[in-house]
DNA sequence: CAATATAGTTAGTCTTGCCTAACTTTGTCA
DNA sequence: TGACAAAGTTAGGCAAGACTAACTATATTG
């Protein structure tokens, strides 16, 4: 039995459903060469990609046509983002490292990073985050103790 | 100009040198058998490795003899598994995931994560487990957080 | 509506990293 | 010391994922 949710999906193939998952989310249509723009490979390499998930069902592709997800496509890109959001406020807000670096760290991390640290991390990220929890932002009290150390 | 620092190495070479690493702590001698016993890879697999690793100046290696790090071999495999062990220990003892599940996403992830983030990382591992800062145990904390969200 | 630019595809190649099967070297022991 | 087992290597193959170059389809526009 293979449910809806079990991704047998190599990182670039999670590349690719994320990047179609953001264009589409600003113009509902994914074009071929802007994803090969976004991320910094060739159009056909772009092209195959779209075979192989259109083959796992995740896509809605036919040549020379516009590009959708299907329900599946969605689920699996929106798990791919949510981690990539984790993994960034993470980065960002409790460890305070530079946005884009913290962006390109999140993209490489993200796939290799399984639901139980994904969920530890976003819940602690909310631990962190909520301020005044002791009279102090933790966030804010880590910057000071960095900059003594460092 | 090529300083020794400046590593081009795959995730996969990484696995390959921390494996060395590892096995040459222990025994002081890595053989090749007990590398494809510990990646989880044909011999062949290895002896494809060593070659690169040793084109690359980090193992001293020739067919038939056993296999040492060089100088260089030695800080890139430091690197790597001070970022494991940074990984693995923020994992564990900070968000208080299950230690296999933990090692194995140290694991994978070390490759992908940068200095900047590394460094930030550790610094707060310090941060959290420095135990009775504010009269509280903030890794304690938040177990106890988890334990009342979850 | 035809010419041309742009987007997309196809074909063929390369690299990385792994595998199996067969061969070679080394080491052990009767 | 000679035969056999274990370790290591080589040869050959396969899949993923990317590239370039050349071809096809679509869209624009005079």
């Amino acid at each position: 039995m293979v449910s809806a949710g079990s991704n047998n999906l190599s990182a670039s193939l999670e590349d690719y459903l994320e990047a179609i998952f953001n264009l589409a989310g600003e113009s509902n249509v994914a074009r071929s060469k802007d994803i090969a723009n976004l991320l910094g490979v060739s159009r056909s390499s772009v092209t195959g990609a779209l075979r192989v998930l259109k083959k796992k069902g995740l896509v809605n592709y036919e040549p020379y046509d516009f590009v959708t997800l299907t329900r599946a496509g969605q689920a699996a890109a929106a798990e791919v983002v949510r981690k990539h959001n984790v993994l960034k406020s993470f980065f960002v807000d409790v460890l305070g490292v530079e946005i884009d670096i913290a962006q390109r760290a999140a993209c490489k991390a993200e796939h290799t990073l399984g639901p139980e640290v994904i969920t530890r991390l976003l819940c602690f990220i909310e631990f962190v985050t909520q301020s005044g929890r002791n009279g102090c932002d933790l966030a804010e009290e880590f910057k000071r103790f960095c900059k003594n150390g460092l």
